[in-house]
RNA sequence: GCCGGCGUAGCUCAGUGGUAGAGCACAUCACUCAUAAAGAUGUGGUCCCAGGUUCGAUCCCUGGCGCCGGCACCA
């Protein structure tokens, strides 16, 4: 048995359609996932839906539907990426689940028996106008923007409270002493940076009376949790905490995947929790950026620039869509995705690069060698592993593309179809060669695109290729 | 406003104290094992602007302009 590792996605909140944004988030664990067990490792993958709190109560309303029924279609919708972009998650979690509630109740239980949640007047700006409240962030000139003519009301409620506070120098030493923590380490900075400006305790419980779709806080009656305390508690209770500690404990710590928007609720205020819960921190976040519609600018309906993940799989398959999101992005930046940006890369990459050059091989393969090739052994850099154990997917990806274009220059030089007419022997040999580096390359390419990676294989056992990998789009 | 980052070929981005690189796109040539693909050659940049340090700056310093991110209860 491989060495285990846990990973997980954010869970998105189902307030709307799966993104292209969270596609690239979960697509980079799979890539992630694959790599280890393609490695020999054991590795738990999850993911699933974050289902509580006032917008997806109010966003049933709207609908007027059940909320209940709500997030069951909303939660169906993001499980039905898996099959679309090819997921290997073994866990989709969603917190409406009984197991996940029951251990959201216990890590309150243990916070608060940790002396770390407490109760205090929480003063809520409220505006008659919208009839809702304002956080600050909300407001400008300390006006409602909808209603700058009216005052805001200031309401006073009851609320639990989560002493973050306490945790301010211990997030600090947990991030000096783990300098790879949150990868790139410019976001480790600019958490550090938000730490070190002092850490405010916060309000982690709604009046049942207001908001009802939350989990019970232990205890009483009147409030529910707040939902992103109940959400990131999905992290230890997808593995067994509380009640099956010997399946936690082979399992924690996790390895995130997280956007930059998350940045701080994943390195910051879930570790404060844990660390409140008597948990280990998490091992390591990555965050990446976001997909961007073009020019930069952020997808939005009104542009007309949002491109829906499932659209493009019908497409152009989801290796295709793999193949942008993993190379044409960097990483942990933001990136354009547009159909034009999208199918030059497909032409480039796909069609010219890989499907060409697979074709070249295999149809040379199937001419001139008697039989299959017996490939032995995948011969991978080890940069290629370097790469992706620090998520850097592009580098990865245009590794294996130089791996690729070396075989071009090998056929290009050693010009085997006219070899074969002379030396049949020497020619043949050639191609063996170039049948093995092809092995290689499907096997570097398998977390990338395991159907493509799949069908390379196939061909290759059977010399011969049944079909053209990709064709260039017009 | 405060803190941080960025500004290099049409696009995406590397990079270095000694007057710049890759991939894609584009053009030409040429070839045929292959998906009009691959290959060769080439077009293309005042390395944001201005000052300073230096024998010499795209790279260091200062200022300016432009863009972006963060500045907590939206998850």
């Amino acid at each position: 048995m491989g060495k285990k590792t846990y990973i997980t996605t954010t869970l998105p909140y189902v307030n709307a359609d799966p993104h292209i944004g969270f596609a690239l988030e979960i697509i980079q664990a799979d890539i992630y996932a694959r790599f280890l067990r393609e490695r020999g490792g054991e590795v738990f993958f999850n993911f699933g839906t974050d289902e509580h709190g006032q917008k997806i109560y109010e966003k049933a309303k709207e609908n007027g539907e059940d909320t209940q029924a709500y997030v069951d279609r909303y939660a169906a919708k993001f499980d039905a990426l898996k099959k679309a972009l090819n997921l290997t998650y073994n866990n989709f979690i969603r917190t409406t689940d009984p197991h996940h509630i029951m251990a959201a109740q216990e890590f309150w239980k243990r916070c608060n028996a940790n002396g770390d949640i407490y109760k205090k007047n929480y003063k809520v700006k409220y505006c008659v106008g919208c009839e809702t409240e304002k956080t600050d962030s909300d407001l400008v000139n300390g006006c409602c923007p909808d209603h700058s003519n009216r005052q805001l009301e200031i309401r006073e409620e009851e609320n639990y409270f989560f002493r973050y506070s306490k945790y301010g120098q211990k997030l600090l030493d947990l991030y000096n002493n783990n300098p790879e923590f949150v990868v790139p380490s410019w976001r480790l900075n600019e958490v550090r940076k938000f730490v070190e400006g002092g850490l405010e305790d916060f309000s982690i419980s709604r009046l049942r009376t207001k908001m009802p779709w939350g989990i019970d806080v232990p205890g009483d009656p009147d409030h529910v949790m707040y939902v992103w305390f109940d959400a990131l508690v999905n992290y230890v209770s997808a593995v067994g905490w509380p009640d099956r500690m010997e399946e936690f404990d082979s399992w924690w710590p996790v390895v995130q995947f997280a956007g930059k928007d998350n940045l701080r609720h994943q390195s910051a205020t879930w570790q404060a929790m844990l660390m409140s819960a008597g948990i280990a921190p998490s091992k390591k976040i990555f965050i990446h950026g976001w997909v961007l519609g073009g020019g930069g600018q952020k997808m939005s309906k009104s542009l007309g620039n949002v491109i829906n993940p499932f659209e493009v799989v019908e497409k152009y398959g989801g290796d295709a869509l793999r193949y942008f999101l993993s190379r044409e992005m960097t990483p942990f930046e933001d990136g354009d995705f547009t159909e034009a940006r999208f199918k030059e890369a497909f032409n480039a990459g796909l069609a010219n690069g890989l499907g060409n050059t697979s074709s070249r091989v295999l149809k040379m393969a199937e001419s001139y060698l008697p039989g299959p090739v017996t490939v032995g052994e995948a011969e991978i850099p080890a940069l290629y592993s370097k790469y992706i154990e620090g998520l850097e997917l592009n580098k990865a990806m245009d590794l294996i593309w130089s791996k690729l274009s070396e075989m071009d220059s090998i056929i290009q030089e050693t010009q085997p179809f006219k070899l074969v007419k002379t030396d049949k022997d020497a020619a043949a040999k050639i191609v063996t060669d170039l049948v093995k580096r092809l092995f290689s390359i499907s096997k570097m390419l398998a977390p990338f695109m395991p159907e493509t990676s799949a069908k390379i294989e196939e061909a290759i056992k059977a010399n011969n290729l049944a079909a053209p990998l990709f064709m260039r789009l017009e």
